[in-house]
DNA sequence: CATCACCCTG
DNA sequence: CAGGGTGATG
């Protein structure tokens, strides 16, 4: 294995030029498309996808509004209305009752064998469409009817009606059915809120109106016909009456609901009320447990908390977290505790001068409150200790299982087994306000301190085939020669937790804990069957809350008490960890007692990636063995390498991406020598990549870099200029160009802490 | 086969 | 920015 290192470090070193490697085939794929074309199709295929995925909304928008129409009926409805093709374009902006109007229309349009006017084929099926419309007394169909136009077409059926069948019928109905319209509005209001027997109506009318008539369907429609004139009358009155009649039962239902409700509120406050009196006389002990319990609700998220000042209010918001892991309960329990007894002190005292000064009534409120309060403490702390007590009698589990990343105190620590690194850790979340971190790394020349690493050491020696590759990492730019204890293999397998939160001062490390936590809880839940931890699979589905969470747990861990032990390093930031990217079976290997149940082990943080894009003004292609050096307070496995190679991919593609958006537009902007392109700070291009690497500014943008771009610009500009980019892979010159202006980068950057020191400035 | 640059997509 | 896919390289 001796062999290997060499081998490895000729890889880098090799591997550093190949960056030409993908082009070919890319670029057969968009750029023959595109070369041909001119720049703005490139550069304006985002915008294109847009407007496509734009108009796809579009149509789920349409889709919805059918689909609130009906549920499954609303698919009847949404055939039938893309089958008239025409109407499509005024379908945007229906609500439901639109689509109705535009069903009809359309249905008119297609009934009749070539007939486009509604006029045809109404005298072929004329009373049907207006009598399904009126008795269904839709909104439609009375804008139908009451229109000019409806009522027209309804005089012209009836006096065709009236050959043919029976006049007295005839006219009995046309009355009933202009009695009904008068009606209307009336019965609208209540068909819209009992919406169902509407639709199913409806559907009834598309499926008949829009199909040919199966002769069932017209067998039903001869019934209709027979039935309405007798009937109509009554449909419509009863209709309205059976509506009114719901509507009051409703309301009557409501009514009571509400009433039942007035009762239990008030039966509430009275034993509300009684807990106050009975805290004072201690005369009701069993009721107490029984309603301390119930109000529950009511004051255990926010009553206690607004006494927990003292502990981070944000972080008891979410008490939810508590819910999830016992250990959280425990934590929870004991801050809850010491305030019950500060506030029996509290108490004491204002008790007595407030009595005699009769401010009683406010005061005695408060009191009794904060007696309330002190029962629910006290059985709330007996539940979470039976809890406790139960979670840690089992068998312990393994790490993953549990919350990893909720280390409530340091006495679970202990119980798990001693974690140096969490004292550590602890320890600089502890002290991180007061105490200056002596950093090692600071001063580090080229040989990486073992600093912030020597929990690795602790950590259960799992031994992995990736053991040389680590062993060696660090050599290649330094003449150190011995394996930087960071790299050490068996540190990766303690990789369960994932939060070393030692600077919590960055304002941006809070909101990524969550971003790594989602990620870490994605891969242990799909490698570990959550059976034994309940709150996993929940958690997992709701992520998005889990982030408030986690930040507020990490808020917990800070209230606890320092560590003795001394930090040997400053970790940057907050580190996320994704637990070794699928290499889970190491760490189901790890015992529970082993102590590596949770252990903070260094990640990429927020800072690591301000970091990197800062380093990208140097250096475009760094090597891997260049990143582990300046990332030397990170952990190396696979996963965090490729991770920094992938970012400084991406920054790269974000260049190249500027590059030639600002090359042809310099074109298009009649640029015509190469040389009339600069790039200075004054730049669109500058202010482009500047904001993109260095947003808050954090240094000054390198002179080079500015030499680079333009370069690169140049680059870009002269080929297509000269029309190079007809070739599928014409970046590759390019890029063959710009890999070989990377310049050092400022030892500085190996410190570990670098970006805090700077932006602590 | 592993690694990595690139592209594309979300 | 990350994930997935492809192709080149050793």
């Amino acid at each position: 294995m001796p062999d290997h290192d060499t081998e490895f470090h000729l890889n880098r070193l090799t591997k550093r030029r190949r960056v030409d490697i993908g082009v070919k085939r890319i670029v057969s794929s968009s750029a023959s498309s595109t070369q041909t074309a001119s720049a703005i199709i490139t550069v304006n295929r985002a915008a294109f996808d847009a407007m496509n995925s734009r108009q796809c909304k579009k149509q789920d928008v349409l889709e919805c509004q059918g689909a609130q129409l009906g549920e499954a009926k609303s698919d009847v409805l949404r055939k039938l209305l893309k089958r008239g093709s025409s109407y499509e374009d005024n379908m945007i902006p229906f609500s439901g009752a639109t689509i109705i109007t535009n069903l009809l229309k359309s249905n008119k349009a297609m009934r009749g064998t070539g007939g486009r006017e509604s006029v045809v084929p109404r005298k072929a099926e004329p009373e049907l469409l207006q009598e399904d419309t009126c008795s269904n007394s839709s909104q439609e169909s009375a804008e139908e009817c009451l229109s000019p136009f409806g009522k027209i077409s309804l005089d012209h059926l009836d006096s065709e009606r009236l050959n043919k069948e029976h006049l007295q019928a005839k006219r009995a109905r046309v009355e009933n059915i202009i009695r009904g319209m008068n009606h209307l509005p009336n019965v609208m209001a209540t068909s819209i809120s009992s919406g169902k027997d509407c639709e199913r109506e409806l559907e009834g009318e598309t499926n008949v109106t829009a199909q040919s008539f199966s002769p069932r369907e017209s067998n039903r429609e001869n019934k209709r016909k027979q039935k309405l004139p007798q009937q109509q009358q009554h449909s419509f009155q009863q209709m309205v009456s059976t509506h009114k009649e719901q509507k009051v039962e409703e309301r009557r239902q409501l009514k009571l609901q509400l009433e039942d409700m007035q009762k239990q509120l008030k039966q509430f406050q009275e034993k509300f009320f009684q807990i106050y009196d009975s805290t004072d006389s201690e005369a009701d002990g069993g009721n107490l447990s029984e309603d301390s319990v119930r109000s529950d609700g009511m004051l255990g998220d926010g009553g206690i908390n607004e006494y927990l000042v003292q502990n981070s209010v944000a972080d008891r918001s979410d008490n939810e977290i508590a819910d999830l892991d016992p250990r959280c309960f425990l934590d929870e329990a004991k801050a809850l505790h010491r305030e019950q007894v500060l506030l029996d002190g509290k108490m004491a005292k204002q008790e007595g001068s407030l009595r005699s000064k009769g401010l009683m009534s406010m005061h005695e409120v408060g009191k009794r409150l904060a007696e309330t309060l002190k029962q629910e403490l006290n059985s709330a702390m007996s539940q979470v200790v039976d809890t406790v007590v139960n979670v840690f009698s089992k068998p312990p589990r393994p790490p993953l299982q549990v919350f990893p990343s909720l280390p409530a105190n340091e006495d679970h620590f202990v119980f798990n087994g001693n974690n140096p690194n969490f004292h550590t850790a602890n320890q600089r979340l502890q002290c991180f306000g007061d105490v200056v971190f002596p950093s090692p790394l600071d001063s580090f020349v080229g040989v990486p301190l073992p600093c912030a690493n020597d929990q690795t050491e602790a950590l259960p020696l799992v031994v992995r085939k990736s053991a040389s590759e680590h062993h060696q990492s660090s050599d290649p730019g330094a003449q150190n020669g011995h394996p930087h204890p960071s790299l050490h293999p068996s540190s990766l397998s303690g990789n369960t937790g994932f939060i070393s939160p030692s600077s919590f001062r960055h304002p941006f490390s809070l909101p990524l804990v969550g971003y790594s936590f989602q990620s870490t809880l994605g891969a242990s839940s799909t490698g570990y069957s959550s059976k034994d931890s309940p709150g996993l699979m929940d958690l997992s589905r709701e992520t998005t809350s889990l982030r408030t969470k986690m930040a507020s747990s990490q808020h917990l861990m800070l209230n606890h008490s320092c560590s003795p032990v001394l930090p040997r390093s400053t970790a940057e930031g907050l580190s996320l960890i994704k637990p070794e990217c699928g290499d889970l079976q190491d760490m189901s290997d790890i015992s529970p007692y082993s102590g590596c149940t949770i252990s903070f082990s260094e990640g990429l943080s927020p800072n690591h990636l301000k970091k990197a894009k800062l380093m990208f003004f140097y250096t475009r292609y760094p090597s891997s063995s260049m990143l582990k050096m300046y990332f030397s307070d990170v952990k190396f496995n696979r996963c965090i390498t490729s991770q920094l190679i992938k970012w400084f991919s991406n920054f790269r593609e974000f260049y190249y991406i500027q590059m030639e958006k600002f090359a042809r537009q310099a074109i298009n902007d009649g640029v015509a020598a190469v040389d009339d392109i600069i790039v200075s700070r004054d730049s669109e291009l500058y202010k482009v990549l500047n904001m993109h690497y260095n947003k808050a500014n954090d240094i000054e943008v390198p002179e080079r870099f500015l030499e680079v771009a333009q370069i690169t610009l140049r680059e870009f500009f002269s080929a297509i200029v000269a029309s190079r980019d007809v070739d599928p892979s014409w970046k590759k010159a390019i890029y063959k160009v710009i890999c070989k202006l990377d310049s050092e980068v400022p030892e500085i950057f190996k410190s570990a802490n670098y970006l805090q020191e700077l932006l602590r400035e």
